[in-house]
DNA sequence: TTGTATGCGTTATCAG
DNA sequence: CTGATAACGCATACAA
């Protein structure tokens, strides 16, 4: 059996709840009884049970991750692990424990959330992603648990806490430096539909096509899971066009990576044929060949502040809900070039 | 206040004992009574506590996961959300959740594991990785808490239930393959020295060396973070000996990703001038141009036995210590060629 | 088959 | 400043 706080209370001649005081550093615990009582915690090699003291606290310091549904394939993304650095970087900071979800499915997934909240075995929840008509995140709402998002809500959802990157104006941006490279022909490559990111990227690429009178091309846009075999998939569809597009916005680095094999399979030159650019600059990004050029979303600071967030939140339930955007920035590599001629 | 065994009890019109045994399915109970508290339960959205429950119990269901003591650099190599892939995957089957250490340094997560066992935050361990002089597995092991190992104990130590690959035979055979294709100055780029599985991969590079007879050159041998920096920094002390190796074989995807990118800077060519062999098949090194060769060690099943093993270990914590090797395969790729003349 | 009583290890309230 | 004592929510030995 382990020691427990009567042992050291009976050891250090006081009162077991003398030595809860001491645990918590009471000030109004003299110097000297603190004094005996560490010294006998010390001698007995005592521990706080962690039940216990949630039980009687009513909270665990600790905070939930909740993966998408598919958590197995997520784990294939990189963007997750870096995310992860973020969020265990900043819980680490403040002693907060990472308790994660393992569910497959998202009733599963669901279920798991319900059992985090109602048993009390998590103080917060962060939401690793924002997919369109989600149920967890009205229920943690509804729940009202504290939680943050990484993305942003969908519709019409009021005073929710989220940590994201203006990913429309991203996907602007970069269809903007591709037409100013020159390219009239840019096909968009998104992740899966209801991912709000997706959403949103392809509504900053379709506002500069607009902008600048070019006609959208339903052909162009395609949508994929965020894996490399997705990429393929995409890119296969697109160059079997009749006018295959001479540019692309990817939502992905994986997915880029996918897109440029197959294109130099098909003999295709990044990016003297196709150009490229993508979003999230995960660590491999660099080690493509050539380099791709793409949105660095700062991954790490989205969980970061996610984790900063949800422990605010935590310890001031009514604090009003914030909204962080995560400035991202296009890195230049080498998948990017100015049209010479265009033969259309 | 939450829903608790006691309101499920009133409004069923039974004791709080009888709650209790539903909630466990007790065959003890008729199915009437039983339909009586689920309906209740049901009707007040009834959710067990899951640290009163641990406290009664001893017992939380839940896996703690030990990054390596740079949790924060671990998530940039992919094979730990792969090894987290297969945790996850059959500690969900098995109905255990995950905790996670966020520690940074060694002696943090030293902290955080005795917190975790003498807390009874977690039912048992998983230590993915497996270093020289480590504390954790001693304390562990000294504490007979349920735990497993991914890597091999090093030194003598007896009855510790571990998952591995066979480093040792894997790094024999890549070598003996490399000297097959005629290479006579092969180098070796290992991981951090105080990782087991660098030492194993070393061991079977020299045996393969000695065994044909090659003298074992000291400057062919190297040590490096594993990461694509620690790549970098080998390959440029490698290629600036008098002799140059003409193949490699390196402990980790990642370092290979460093190597060949510079280089490919210094105008190596991969594998007309230098051949090389890689290990951990990690997602992304068939994305490598050209394509990686490498040992597959089957990441994803290490995870997965791993778990399979501490639940055991959990439920029959008087089973015999279990070892169990991953087999691993060589996948070749493109990285490797025939020597066609040696200049020495 | 079900109810009663007690304990799990802490914290918090209330006296003193 | 410190000591009893009662929660916290659930499980289980013992009764019935």
């Amino acid at each position: 059996m382990a020691v427990t706080i009567k042992d050291v209370a009976k050891l250090a001649n006081v009162a077991p709840s003398t030595v809860s005081r001491v645990i918590a550093n009471s000030p109004r615990i003299s110097q000297k009884t603190k004094d005996k009582v560490r010294e006998a915690m010390e001698k007995l090699g005592y521990h706080p049970n962690f039940n216990a003291r949630s039980l009687a606290n009513k909270s665990t310091n600790t905070i939930g991750i909740v993966m998408p549904s598919s958590a197995n394939k997520a784990f294939q993304n990189p963007f997750f692990p870096e995310v992860m650095r973020g969020i265990s970087t900043k819980a680490h900071q403040e002693g907060f424990g990472l308790y994660l979800s393992t569910g497959q499915t998202e009733d599963e997934i669901f279920e798991e959330v319900v059992h985090m909240v109602q048993g009390g075995r998590v103080d917060g929840i962060i939401l690793l992603y924002s997919r369109i008509n989600d149920r967890i995140m009205p229920y943690l709402q509804q729940q009202n648990f504290p939680f943050v998002l990484i993305g942003r809500p969908y519709g019409d959802y009021q005073g929710i806490t989220y940590v994201n990157n203006d990913n429309y104006k991203a996907a602007k941006t970069v269809t903007e430096y591709l037409l100013l490279l020159g390219h009239h022909h840019i096909a968009f490559i998104g992740g899966e539909l209801d991912f709000v990111v997706t959403v949103d990227h392809k509504k900053g690429y379709e506002q500069a096509l607009q902008n600048a009178n070019l006609p959208l091309n339903d052909e162009y846009v395609v949508f994929q899971q965020e894996l490399q075999e997705g990429g393929q998939d995409a890119i296969i569809q697109l160059m079997s066009l009749t006018q295959p597009p001479t540019a692309l916005v990817v939502s992905d680095d994986i997915m880029t990576f996918g897109v440029m094999r197959m294109l130099s399979e098909m003999g295709i030159r990044v990016p003297d044929d196709i150009s490229i650019v993508s979003f999230n600059n995960v660590l491999i990004s660099e080690l493509s060949s050539p380099p791709m050029s793409t949105v660095d979303i700062n991954i790490f600071g989205l969980g970061f502040e996610a984790t900063n967030l949800v422990i605010e939140k935590i310890k001031q339930p009514s604090l009003e809900p914030k909204n962080v955007i995560i400035p991202h920035k296009l890195v230049k590599r080498q998948t990017c070039k100015k049209v010479v001629f265009q033969n259309s």
